[in-house]
Order: C-alpha cells, then structure tokens, then sequence
DNA sequence: TCTCCTTTCGAATCATCGTTATGAAACATC
DNA sequence: GATGTTTCATAACGATGATTCGAAAGGAGA
C-alpha cells in the first residue's frame, strides 16, 4: 500500500560514486547534500533517510573504498612464487585506484579529518593492509627477498603504490601507457631491491638522524609534526583540539 | 603620520602558517578566513589585505610551501657520489615534511581542486621536480644505476618518498624511530634496485597489461560489489564538529 | 589639543550550508 | 473512486561562509 521507495540501494550506491565523483573533482567544500542529490538526481534529504547524516555518507564512502578494494585482493589467486603475488598485489592496487579515482581520496588521503571512523567500518582497511604483511612474509618465507620486518617492507611497499597511484591519479605520470612503464619500473626496482641483501654495501654515506625538531623554520614552531607522532595502526582521526 | 600597520610581512608568515596548520589538523573545510583570523589575533580583513581573497591566501600557501623546498634543495652540498647525493635527495624531502607538515597536503594532495595556480607559483613547484631529475641523470651518467629513462625513473623516486612522506605525516608509519627505519629501508631498496641492471629476471611473471578502458571511467559500471552488506540505516550520529 | 590621513576592525550583506518539518505524491485496498 | 498509509520532495530554519564597507583607531604635523 505505501508509495514505492526510491531511495533504495541503487540509489545508495549511486549516492556513494556520484559523492566521489564530486570530491574528486572539487573537492571536500564540493561535497554537499545539495549538490549530490541534484547530482543523483534526487531530493537532499535521500542522503539522510539513507545514511543518517552527511558523516554517515562519508563513512559509506570510506568503507565501500575499502570493501571493493578488499575484494579485489580477495579474488587474487596465490600461485607457488610468492613474489609474482606480492607483484600480482601492486598492480591490483593500482587497477582499484583506475578503477575507482572518486573513492581514493576519501580512503587514503582523510580529506575530512573530524571524521571519526568506527572500528567495524575499519575492519577492510586493516585486512587490506595484513593482505600485503602477509604476501610479504611469504616472500621472506621462500626466501624470495633478503630478510627484513614484514612489517617494515610492507609499510614501504604501500608507500610505494600509494604514492604512485597518487601521483597517477592527478596525472602526473603522464600517458597511461608511461604511467604504465613508471609501475612496471617501480615494482621492479622495489623487489630487485629487496632481494638483494642489505648489507651489501651500495654506498658509503650515511642517512642523517633526525633529532625530532630539525627543519628550517616551517613558523616559529621547530617541529609541529602535528601528525607523526601517531600510532602504528592507521586508526581514526583524533578530534583536534581547538 | 598613518596609523602603524600590522597587516605586514609578520602576520603574511603567521597567516600562512597558521593556515597551514588549520588545514592540517582539520581538513579544507575547517580554513576559513574567520578562523584563520582568530588563530592568527587579527580580523579577517587581514587576508584580503594582504593576500586579495581566499584563493590568494591558498596560492601563497602553495607558493611558500614550494620555496622552502626548493631552497632546502638548493642548499644541498654536491658530492662527487652523484647516488648519495640522490639519497640525500631523499631526505631532504623528508626533513622538508617533517619540518612543514602543515603545507604538505598543500602542495602534493590538492585540496582544492577549483584553485588554480599561476605559473610563476608553480615555477619552484617545477624546479624541485627537475632537481630529482639531474640528480637521476647525474647518476646515469655515472653508472651508479643501471640504465634507464631518467624522467621515469625520477617519476618513481618521487611517487616513492611523497608516499612515504604522507604515511609518515598521518602517523602510519610509527614511532619516529621505525619511521626513520622505514626510510633508510626505503631509499635502500630503491637505490639497490635501480643499480642492479632490469634485465636480469627476477621474476617468471608478467605484470598484466592495462587496456585504457580498463577503470577510467570512474567505476561507474564495473562491480559494485558491495550493496551486499545490505544495511541501510547508518545509525550512528555524529554530528559535526564543534 | 586639534586636524588629517592611513590603516584596521567589526558589523552587515548575501549566499549557501546541514538538517528538519510538512504536505503532496503514489500505490493497495475497499 | 475514496481511503489510508508510506515515502519523498520542497520549503523553511538557524548557522556560518566569503566578502565588503563604514566607523574607529592611531600617529604626524599644526
């Protein structure tokens, strides 16, 4: 008997990519109730019967970013060559990043620092990242590359793609064939890098140490580092003060 | 005989910093010129005053970021070991994020879109970029790695160290101390991969090849994936900040 | 002390934001 | 076709945004 709804889950999804879709492009001050449902096609208030809130929409954002990558990884098969997966690993990333530009952002770049994510809505960020530990401590396994902290191989590794992604995503590694070539060279330098052993001196200089306050003044403030001194595990935003 | 100005170089510093800061702690939504007024101790004519409107402010933003990179650059000792220099290159730009963490989504994440620069505001953007580059071709041209384009080369090292730079600002790579292995770890692999020549195969696999159609399209149509959570109300409220 | 001129501050303007209350719209049933 | 029920789009509300403009503030010369 009552009216038939509209504000479904196709409309929920379109919601979802059609906010990307605006972030991406004017980013966060873009992203307005308004906006996205002239966008979508639909009313202001689709966004509250849906999500709840505006926060509510972004979380939806961020975690179906992290849902879709996670089942990319999912849906790798795991051949007996451990680095061929943890390669097989990065070029997934990169084909979620193409595949999904609007999301980047929102899941890897915390556009909207007050958001504040609950943990369930972190749950895929965290497998997508032990997905990557766990290729790594693999290859460690096999021997496929040098000994070294999963961890810390990850880290740089995810360091890596993300900034590669970043970088293609505004453009900047040209052609999508040289962009291409760029990543081909990347994941190539990066294991041929870890398979080497560390201790094979390449080098006679030394990094510097950092002493936590060293740049040129940025301000009068040696050291702000507002965000560095954060924990291991990408978890939410602290509030900021204020 | 005028009234003494406090619209000078001083706050101009302060303003930018203190917006940077802003920005940094509470995303593009929080840098408003009321704000940034109030932080600074002044009235929000002083942006107008001094930087013409709001997109003046953001572009002196960018502007400075890039100058005090390009100067850190400049201030770099040339060795006659053209692959330490590179590494120092390396932590240069660390040390410039470490020490301006609050101009650094500024300058490499965009977070305005709609703004747009001005040559001349990019020209130090462009020349620290080509910094990276002769430092690459230097390298080349000394056999210190193996041969290769030194613009893509270039591309890779620095999607490499603005990935590393953005985990590290967001608190994801850990302690300062574990950062700071991650970077050692980092620049290591990078530079004991470009050294080892790539056509020694270290790998049977193939990276798969990326028909442009592939993900472009801005996941418009492929897989949604992910309706299948099937919840539709959010639930929680989190009401904006303040 | 009183002008005069420059500079800054803060209120006012207009637009737009997130969010909500209200009434119209759309069907099933009678 | 009338009725009842559910759902959505619209208009409104209060808050806040960028920007402007008149009035006040502060010294210099008289």
């Amino acid at each position: 008997m009552p009216r038939p709804r509209t504000h479904d889950q196709a409309l929920r999804l379109r919601l979802l990519d059609e906010g990307g879709r605006l972030l991406a492009a004017e980013g966060p001050a873009a992203l307005t109730t308004r906006r996205l449902a002239e966008r979508a096609g639909t009313s202001s208030s689709a966004v509250y019967s849906l999500f709840g809130d505006k926060a509510g929409l972004l979380r939806a954002m961020f975690a179906e970013g992290f849902h879709r990558l996670a089942r990319r990884f999912a849906e790798l098969p795991r051949s007996d060559d451990p680095a061929s997966d943890l390669m097989a690993l990065g070029y997934a990333f990169r084909a979620h990043a193409l595949a999904n530009p609007h999301l980047y952002d929102l899941m890897f770049r915390s556009p909207f620092p007050g958001l504040d994510l609950p943990v369930e809505d972190c749950e895929d960020a965290l497998a997508t990242f032990q997905v990557l530990v766990s290729a790594v401590r693999r290859c460690l396994e096999a021997g496929a590359i040098a000994p070294a902290d999963p961890e810390e191989v990850a880290k740089v590794l995810f360091g890596l793609v993300d900034g590669l992604a970043g970088l293609e995503l505004r453009g900047w590694l040209g052609e999508p064939e040289v962009a291409g070539k760029c990543w081909e060279l990347a994941l190539g330098v990066a294991l041929r890098g870890l398979q080497r052993p560390e201790e094979e001196p390449s080098l006679s200089w030394r990094p510097p140490s950092y002493r936590s306050g060293e740049g040129r003044g940025g301000g009068r403030e040696p050291g702000p580092v507002a965000g560095s001194q954060g924990r291991a595990v990408p978890a939410r935003r602290a509030t900021s003060r204020r």
